[in-house]
This record gives C-alpha cells, structure tokens and sequence, in this order.
DNA sequence: ATGATGTCCTGGGCGC
DNA sequence: TGCGCCCAGGACATCA
C-alpha cells in the first residue's frame, strides 16, 4: 500500500478537489471490500457536504457537514480518482462511486479489495477500534527519543518489523522501514531493544525519508497515483528498496535482500550495523 | 504480551 | 501464446 507520504498526498488531492463539496449520489458497485460497506452509506451520505479530509496514520478521514465521518484505507492497491463526468463505463475495480452535486464523481478503485471504506461518528475517531491502538505520527513531537526507547524497550523481534508495526509508529511500511534504517545505518535484523540506543538517528531518518517522498509525490512502483492520475517519483530516489544486488551508494558493495515477517528487506551488510 | 505464520485478493512478470 | 509460479507498498486472525 501506500505508506504514509502516498495517503499524504492523496489527502491533499482528495482536499484540494473535494473541499465544500456536496454528495449527491453514493453508488457500491459490491458489497464489501476487506470489511462489508456500511447498510447505511448512502442514506447518511448523500445530501451532505465535505468539510475537511483528514488523514490519521494511513487512513483518510471525511469530515461531513453531520456528526458523520467515513473512513477510507487504500490496502495495497486502492485509488481514489475524481473525474470532471461519469465515466461512459466502469472499470472492473470501480467499486465505490461518489457523485457530486456539481456534476463530478469520484471513484475508489482498488482491484485487491485490501481497502475499506466505513463510517464512524466524529467522537468516535479515536476510539474507534481502527484507531484505538494506534501509534504516534511520525512527523508530530510525540513520536520522540524518550517515546521511542520505550516503545523498543521489551521487543525482540527485528527493528524492522518493529517499525513497521503501527502501534510503534504509524505510517512506515516496507518500503519506508527499509530506506529508513538504511539512511540510519541500523541493520534491519538487529532486536528491536538492542537498537533503542539509536532511537533518536531513527527518528531522524524516519522523518527524512518521509518528507522526501512527500516532497516528490510518493512512491509510484506500479499502483500509487495521485488523485489526478498522476505518478509520484520518489521511487527514484531509493537507497536500497529493490536494489538487491545493485551497489550500496555509500560503500558500492551489493545491496542485499532477505525475508522478514514474509515482507522483503533491503539493506547494506556493511553500513548497517 | 509477543512473535511468527497464514490469509484475504488480483494482476503483472517471469521462465518454460 | 499460454500456463504455472512467484511476487507485490497492509492488516488482521491464529497459534505457539
């Protein structure tokens, strides 16, 4: 999926397009993607404006002019698209479709259904089960040094895995954790509390990859777009993530690849310690 | 509680 | 061209 700078920008797509917008008409084209649409969607929906687009760690959140707020996690492969008319058919993986009172429609897309699309009321955002065990943002002063050490402090499994985990930290996925502890210099296999004593350069390189990719859209490997179709490019500025076997850019020895938690990792053997 | 593994689902790329 | 296999950016359930 989209880690957190592709739900980043296409927050700011999804806002920049939709913002004061009015819902005239939700069609579901299936019943359920990971978990079943809400009975109710369309009834609560339509007829109501958008207020904001929020996003909590890689979830969007619509705000509506009622107590209602939906919320939309892309998976692996879920779009959001917003098209001037409808369009004369829908693609195979069009499951939701949002028309609007001006005469657009925006589209969820997403042909592995790993996404949802719910709803919650606004008091509930966070305590909503989705949300409730959630980590700190990775960009916002809560996710700190001290923080950090104690969030690694009892964990044996890899730092990987362990950064990757959304209760640690939201919003660092595969590609983010491995481009991480690379520019950290933190070897990915090492236990999560042996490397707490590098909390505060994980935090850093966090922070940095994050914004980079922010700064470039995202990471389009082949299903990422933007609102507007658009790639991102930040997948050209990868240190180690899909260049196994390519030359580390700092030592130029050969980037290796091994499997964690049934995820892939990339790092340098001889940088990352 | 933690960690490892399997599962949901489709499509693309590869080797034969 | 076709087939089978493996892989994919997430999250959750299940089991030890």
């Amino acid at each position: 999926m989209p880690e957190l700078p592709e739900v980043e920008t296409v927050r700011r797509g999804l806002e920049q397009a939709l913002k004061d917008a009015t819902i005239k008409k939700v069609t579901l084209r299936r019943h359920n993607l990971r978990i079943p649409f809400p009975d109710n969607i369309s009834t609560l929906l339509e007829g109501r404006r958008i207020k904001a687009i929020r996003r909590r760690a890689k979830y969007l959140l619509f705000d509506f002019d009622s107590d209602d707020v939906m919320i939309a996690h892309l998976g692996m492969t879920g779009r959001f698209s917003v098209e001037a008319k409808a369009p004369k058919r829908f693609s195979k993986h069009d499951h939701a479709v949002f028309e609007l009172s001006d005469g657009r429609v925006t589209i969820y897309n997403d042909a592995r259904r790993f996404g949802l699309i719910t709803l919650c009321k606004r008091a509930e955002t966070s305590t909503h089960p989705l949300f409730a065990a959630l980590g700190p943002e990775p960009l916002e002063e809560e996710f700190s040094v001290a923080y950090l050490k104690t969030a690694l402090a009892r964990r044996k499994a890899p730092i990987k895995t362990v950064l990757m985990d959304q209760a640690v930290v939201v919003g660092v996925g595969n590609i983010y954790a491995s481009e991480a502890l690379f520019l950290s210099g933190v070897d990915p296999r090492k236990p999560a509390l042996e490397a707490a004593g590098k909390a505060k350069q994980m935090i850093v390189s966090i922070r940095k990859v994050l914004d980079d990719a922010l700064a470039s859209g995202g990471s389009s490997l082949k299903d990422f777009l933007h609102v507007s179709g658009e790639s991102g490019y930040f997948q050209h500025q990868f240190n180690v993530y899909g260049r196994s076997g390519k030359p580390c850019i700092s030592c130029h020895k050969p980037v290796a690849m091994l499997r964690q938690a049934g995820r892939s990792t990339f790092f340098c053997k001889y940088c990352q310690k």
